[in-house]
DNA sequence: TTCCCTACCTAACACCTGTTAGCTTGACAG
DNA sequence: CTGTCAAGCTAACAGGTGTTAGGTAGGGAA
């Protein structure tokens, strides 16, 4: 425990923001106002920094957001790859969807600023920006094609569906609660249950009772 | 018809822009560019008149923007309204939703730059401009409700399913198609009765044969 | 002709934006 | 003590923004 040099143990050395500390705020910054209204400025502001310094950690404000856009991905891609790859083999199509669309759902309104972020400014951000996030963007969407794909071959889903249009519709249509989800109506887990029942049945009363 | 003055009749006098003339050309701008990156001076430029000359028909571009947001909404309700009310009575509940479906997403992918334009640019404008177009809004949210309530009364939806929650997840879901759609991959027409489709029956093939 | 009114133009304003260059601070290594 | 280096500060820049005040062309009415 003790040795000659005091040094490597730091216990508030200065606490700099740092290069994730700014990202970390403008993440939330941007998932709240949005693109436009965020302003470097502001993002140093909330940082407690000033404008100029941000340009340590990064060349440009597009920078910035192309590796805010970026993480966003990746942090849903992992979550659902985990979560789809942890269940046993042989599980049936309803379980995986249910739970393929409650990570992307979680990830979205419950745990991430930078995946909530990436839905919410991606198009409004300028076109060489989305073009940077476009490969990540891709490998996602390619995950999702290949569940989607796998489920349908096994006979799980109905035939006749194309699964990019498919997948569209379903991660559209989840991305899109970001704009009126209200914690204080009901959790994100209760909604992806609703948003499975509906994608997987429909809302339709059937008559074959 | 012949009178004694000529007058009245004007063949190209010297053809104004005019207030519609602007907000046409907005419309459109801001659906295809969105908010944030169009200004006074683009609209004023595609317009073919000078930037001041819009503080003629406009008091702010705040007053541009919430002019643009309710026509928007106006007319997609107009035209479910009355899309929905030709039907015969006792048409069916998958007919009737069918329509309504079908009918919001021509709107907006077809028919009308300020439909499109609503459904882009609502979440990145200033809450003033927001809460300015919210009567409009709720004015169309509350046919949706009404139509959604009479088919669940009917017996013809799930019993289960909240109203309001499902018209947020329909209306988003078709909303969302803003972002990807693509006249070559297939017409609006198609697309609506693919989303019908799913939201009517799901996506799981049953095994009730 | 004279007047009016609509629809536009010109030129400027105060402010905000991303970005840059050069300087300061504080912690640690030798 | 000295030097180094990461991290941040200050002050300014060129350009874009919404907005305003005052001027102007041209058609219709009297």
């Amino acid at each position: 425990m003790a040795d000659g040099t005091v040094s490597k143990v730091k216990d508030a050395p200065r606490n700099p923001v740092g290069r994730e500390g700014v990202l970390d705020v403008a993440a939330r910054l941007f998932r709240e106002q949005g693109y436009g209204s965020v302003s470097l400025r502001k993002i140093a502001d909330a940082a407690g920094i000033k404008a100029g310094s941000i340009y340590y950690h990064f060349g440009s404000k597009d920078e910035i957001v192309v590796a805010i856009l970026d993480v966003g991905i990746q942090v849903v891609h992992e979550k659902m790859r985990q979560a789809v790859s942890a269940l046993p083999e042989g599980t049936d199509a309803e379980t995986i969807l249910r739970a393929a669309i409650g990570t992307h759902l979680r990830a979205l309104l419950d745990v991430s600023d930078y995946t909530s972020a990436n839905v919410r400014i991606f198009g409004q951000v300028p076109q060489s920006v989305r073009d940077a996030n476009l490969p990540t963007r891709r490998a996602y969407e390619a995950e999702w094609d290949a569940l989607l794909s796998r489920l349908q071959e096994r006979g799980a889903l109905k035939p006749d569906v194309d699964i990019r249009r498919l997948r569209l519709m379903l991660i559209g249509a989840l991305n899109a609660t970001l704009d009126w989800f209200d914690p204080d109506r009901g959790s994100a887990e209760a909604l992806s249950r609703t948003y499975a029942d509906v994608f997987l049945n429909g809302i339709l009363e059937r008559q074959d009772s």
